[in-house]
DNA sequence: AATCAAATCAACCGCCAGCGA
DNA sequence: TTCGCTGGCGGTTGATTTGAT
């Protein structure tokens, strides 16, 4: 038997959001909360898939979505946390409050993978990024299936380059929040939503993410407390009962020093 | 000005773990 | 214990923009 679809795709919309789409979808979740994305559609009146619903609003409707460059401390921390990580977006994406998952891989996917590439063979890194002078924010064709024949016969020459593909051990899901999906009395499944919809968070404030919490240090160093406890947990459960002022001093002492011996054997530690 | 390659990033796809029945 | 549903995740695609020629 066949994976069931997440969703009937007949008569759905595919493709680029109208603002019409993301004003409902905004609407319905601002009076909803989030969550229940497989009904959500059908209930906000919207021919998209739940899947569709969910992935749009995380990326790009939530109102703590940071925007803008991507800022060299940012940067370096993605850097620092990929070389213990691995390509688990979402787990590195939760250091950096307002960053999305799947901004941080296509950050890292047109940025920092090559750059990362090029010092460990020696290549001088061709200017990219932050290098130079930001584009501005692209304005996007919202037309559903616009599609020119330019852009047609274009991909079909396209030949990729410079993607490399970054190995790493299928990542293995945590749980980044101790709650169970019919919590969703104050605004969904996740738990996010009322501190989400609430937070105007910048880095300054304390932001809350359910069960999650973000807090800054002296040094400006975001981190969140429950991220150790999914790592901890993941790597050696005689430390689930959290650790977490040690392990995280630890961490941040690893992360002042440039020592990659060191953190590669900490993410070993983390990881193993 | 036209064309092309490269870069960017929103969106899609399929897999999988967690949960409840 | 099993099974189906759901949300979340990482990989990938493809439309569009930008810069070089």
């Amino acid at each position: 038997m066949g994976r069931a679809p997440c969703c009937s795709k007949v008569g759905l919309h595919k493709g680029p959001w109208s603002t019409k789409e993301d004003a409902v979808l905004i609407n319905y979740i601002q009076q909803h909360g989030e969550g229940h994305w497989r009904s959500l559609p059908k209930k906000a009146g919207l021919l998209r898939c739940g899947k569709s619903c969910r992935l749009r609003w995380m990326n790009y409707l939530r109102p703590d979505i940071k925007r803008g460059n991507i800022t060299p401390d940012e940067e370096d921390l993605i850097i620092r946390m990929h070389s213990l990580l691995g390509n688990r977006w979402s787990l590195i994406a939760r250091m950096l409050p307002g960053r999305t998952d799947n901004e941080i891989k296509n950050y890292w996917n047109s940025h920092l993978s090559k750059r990362v590439n090029n010092k460990s063979t020696g290549t001088k890194p061709k200017p990219s990024g932050n290098n130079k002078p930001a584009r501005g924010p692209k304005k996007r064709n919202n037309s559903i299936g616009a599609t020119s024949e330019v852009a047609k016969s274009r991909k079909k020459q396209k030949v990729k380059v410079g993607m490399i593909k970054v190995h790493q051990p299928k990542a293995v899901r945590v749980s980044p929040y101790s709650i169970t999906r019919n919590n969703s009395s104050d605004g969904g499944p996740s738990g996010l939503s009322s501190s989400i919809l609430g937070a105007k968070g910048g880095l300054s404030e304390t932001m809350n993410y359910g069960a999650v919490q973000s807090v800054l240090d002296d040094d400006d160093q975001i981190y969140h407390e429950d991220y150790y406890c999914d790592i901890i947990e993941e790597g050696d459960r005689s430390h689930s009962s959290c650790n977490l002022e040690k392990i995280f001093e630890e961490y941040q002492q690893l992360l002042k020093g440039d020592d990659n011996v060191q953190l590669d054997s900490f993410a070993d530690s983390l990881l193993i």
